[in-house]
DNA sequence: CGTATGACCATGC
DNA sequence: GGCATGGCCATAC
């Protein structure tokens, strides 16, 4: 995958507002098929030394236990935001997990939405 | 070409 | 809960 072809994986980490954390594979999950939690995660790695514009908020994209992938500056400038870890350095998906993108701008983007249970929604509702 | 490596993940014990 | 395994897939050498 191009350096360029990573555009449609920015595009959708950018629409993860602060305070909130998306995992490499909801990311790819709203980016779609063929692209895969893998690749997002190359994707961020490939922000070391390209800085796209507008910036790509790389630090909000964490693995699917809750962890960040990078080191304590990466949980530091979430905790800025407002994220909360516990002491071992996991957050809470129910609670600062991203819902997914803007339906509409998701459609309008041809990207997919992230469906998220019933219950998990009602668990988010409930902060 | 084969092999190793990586900001991953689901599953099973 | 931690740990191992297999699957996944692009990149680099």
């Amino acid at each position: 995958m191009s350096e360029r072809a990573y555009e449609p994986i920015y595009a959708v980490v950018r629409q993860i507002p602060p305070g909130r954390v998306a995992t490499y594979g909801q990311v790819a999950t709203v980016v779609g098929p063929p692209v895969t939690a893998q690749q997002v995660g190359e994707a961020m790695a490939a922000l070391r030394e390209h800085h796209p514009q507008p910036p790509v908020p790389w630090q909000r994209v964490i693995n699917a236990q809750g962890r960040v992938s990078t080191g304590q500056q990466q949980q530091q400038l979430l905790q800025q935001e407002g994220v909360h870890f516990n002491a071992r350095g996991v957050t809470d998906l129910h609670r600062f997990g991203w819902t997914g993108p803007d339906p509409a701008w998701a459609a309008a983007h041809g990207f997919r939405p992230l469906s998220t249970s019933p219950a998990e929604k009602s668990q988010l509702d409930l902060f």
